[in-house]
DNA sequence: GTCTATAATTTGATAGAC
DNA sequence: GTCTATCAAATTATAGAC
């Protein structure tokens, strides 16, 4: 694995336990067994290596729920990868971003803006009658799945994911 | 308006806008015009602050649901009272700070925890036909409410909060 | 209750050698 | 690609005068 990589692993980790300022380039630096001046080399300043990573995550993301089938059934796989963000109880990268948004940098909240945008338009498919309705069901779902990170996380149970995000009787919808 | 007060006031307005490491006591100490060392005679460190904060902002947020009566009708109050975080496109207090929670104070963590227990508890009241189930439609839509703000935020368009939130087509509760 | 002064640490970032 | 050395700025916090 590329010491870029490694870099942006460390990241991960630490936005998803702490947000942006819950890291510095001395910690990532330590993470990957170099000097904090080295990391620099690889991304030229913070904003830059979050940036990079949000556009990494998204990508992933993507990927993981691409072959599900429109419907219920894609919106089982939302829930399920999302659920993989409480592993160790952290955050979802863009929840945290989202929630700090105003005190970081403005590509930084962008490529968060992005990601969701992404998210809502390929969760939408199928998922109403009409393409409206499914979006608006698509928005209230990723809304329930990133608060339900939240309280599960501030609780300190991640058995209140599932059923903040996932107990069917609320919806009606699965 | 007491010192202390004024702190708090501009206290929340900055974690609302970039959480917990987004503000300095410099910066509340420009805010009510007073030097950043004067900021510990009235809180003895940061963490003392946001704690105290945290529970005038439960307190207060309990006392504007307090009248509404148990059942759709407190949901619909929860919603309101909620919607008003994003009046200048904040966060909620406690939604930021549980999204921070891996790189915060544990106090601060716990007074987060607190208010989430106290505001399920109230709006689980008649809300199911068993109060297990009441505790469970309490818990997803305090998450709905909670990601409906990330997402309005982070997508700078506030009107998408009641779309994610509110829209009755996706809970078929109200 | 507010001030000045300051300590001790951490931060993001740069210059330049190897 | 990594290092040493360093910078300027910001941070939380304390001591003690007024």
């Amino acid at each position: 694995m590329s010491t870029a990589d490694g870099l942006l692993d460390a990241a991960e980790r630490m936005i998803r336990e702490g947000g942006y300022h819950g890291f510095s380039f001395r910690d990532l630096a330590v993470a990957v067994g170099i000097r904090s001046a080295s990391v620099h080399h690889h991304f030229p300043t913070k904003a830059a290596l979050v940036v990079a990573l949000a556009e990494r995550c998204a990508d992933r993301f993507m990927d993981t729920v691409a072959g599900s089938a429109p419907g219920p059934a894609r919106l089982a796989a939302y829930r399920a990868a999302f659920r993989q963000s409480l592993g160790g109880g952290g955050m979802c990268l863009f929840g945290v971003l989202g929630a700090e948004a105003g005190g970081l940098p403005v590509p930084v909240v962008d490529a968060a803006g992005r990601f969701f945008r992404r998210a809502i338009a390929h969760l939408a498919e199928g998922l109403g009658e009409t393409p409206a309705e499914g979006e608006r069901r698509a928005l209230a779902e990723l809304a329930r799945i990133e608060g339900a990170i939240i309280l599960a996380r501030t609780l300190r149970d991640p058995e209140l994911y599932d059923v903040a995000a996932e107990s069917s009787g609320v919806t009606g919808l699965v």
